[in-house]
DNA sequence: CTTGTAACGCACTAGTTAGTTACTTAATTG
DNA sequence: CAATTAAGTAACTAACTAGTGCGTTACAAG
């Protein structure tokens, strides 16, 4: 964790080292059970930085949140689903979201303590909602394509799906602990990985009528 | 909260008082955030009785997960599935198990705090692994009687299958705060709730093979 | 070189919090 | 009914924890 504190004074840098760190902490911990020593610490600052920058826990914890869901929106905006055939852009989707799950876990426990505390740190965020609304529209894109081709079946709400491709991801993934003692089974070994990704394309893919195989 | 104390002494009364205020301290909290004093308090008890029951909080966090997970594994094998047909049997386990989750949000919020903590928990409760047995017991043997019928696809994994049902209504409840935030969208009001519902009962037909309608 | 500003750090406070000690009171049993 | 066991209580403690007061140090502008 200890990221090297520079010689000289910099803000910006020191700031970046205390929101790596927080998002660490409270990844690790939730809100409740992250301490702000522990965040000082590990980013190799001091706790009056966090309070002159941040101002309190909570307002550290929104930033954070807000950092984590900005960053998985602009990944999938890279994405570049356009010059794929909607089959393929939705099987790709549905790998991206899984892999980013699998590559940054802290975004999984970030949004389960975002959620345990109603939300609330979410709320009046202009900037959560502008890239959401980019989110929904890339698959609302990909299914009306999908539609004109006649490959997937007409009908289908964007939303309930975006929803859908989180949901078999996200589960499977936050849950691997309790989930791999209910189900005597290793949820993290490499090719149940991959069985489970390919469960969900197969899951999304019959979903919107296309032709599976 | 505050459960009325009996005026004669019993053992059996006070622990089940604990339990259930523990069980909405926790749910509401966390394990990090849940607060020992509150929840002798709102069990009408005394904090040392909690110590003399159960140990410490980590045990208590223990016994409420643990009944937790009875509570629903008992919910769902009352649920006589075996004189439905293969697909009414399914829609009835997915309608089952989204309404089991609307009506308990505390079982959402404490399988998740007990991922938080890694499922350490959960480790050694043979409890636990009986029940589970059971419930993929209860799925397989739909999905067979699917497949001799002729109505559900060969191939499916019972598992898979089990945590497709679950990850579909989980994440849509257990995120129904930033969901409803990121997609500009109530998530508890009724007819989006209905409409959620009949959009996972789509979800698994079509997984499994069945025709849809 | 001086002076203003922002980065940074130490040591403290006021309030919590899990767990305990030492005790009283009610039920049970021989 | 005496003696033992179990239920229940209040007050306490040692460690912790978010947040702050107040002072120091680096750096940039003039």
């Amino acid at each position: 964790m200890s990221k090297v504190k520079p010689k000289t004074r910099d803000a910006d840098a020191t700031k970046a080292r205390i929101l790596a760190a927080a998002k660490q902490e409270f990844a690790e911990n939730g809100l409740g059970g992250a301490r702000v020593d522990v965040i000082a610490d590990s980013a190799n600052a001091n706790k009056r930085m966090i309070y002159h920058y941040f101002g309190n826990k909570e307002e550290l914890f929104r930033t954070v949140l807000v950092n984590a869901y900005v960053d998985i929106r602009t990944a999938e905006q890279a994405l570049d689903l356009d010059h794929l055939s909607p089959r393929e852009a939705l099987k790709k989707l549905v790998t991206f979201t899984w892999t980013y799950y699998l590559e940054n876990p802290e975004f999984l426990t970030l949004v389960n303590s975002a959620n345990l505390h109603k939300g609330r740190h979410l709320r009046d965020s202009d900037e959560i909602i502008q890239v959401s609304r980019q989110y929904v529209g890339l698959v609302g894109k990909i299914l009306q394509r999908g539609m004109d081709d006649g490959v997937f079946r007409r009908g289908i709400d964007p939303v309930q799906l975006n929803i859908t491709i989180a949901a078999i991801g996200y589960y499977y993934l936050t849950n691997r602990f309790t989930g791999s003692v209910l189900f005597e089974r290793e949820f993290m070994a490499p090719e149940r990985l991959n069985e489970r990704l390919e469960f969900n394309i197969e899951t999304i893919l019959r979903l919107v009528g296309a032709e599976v195989g």
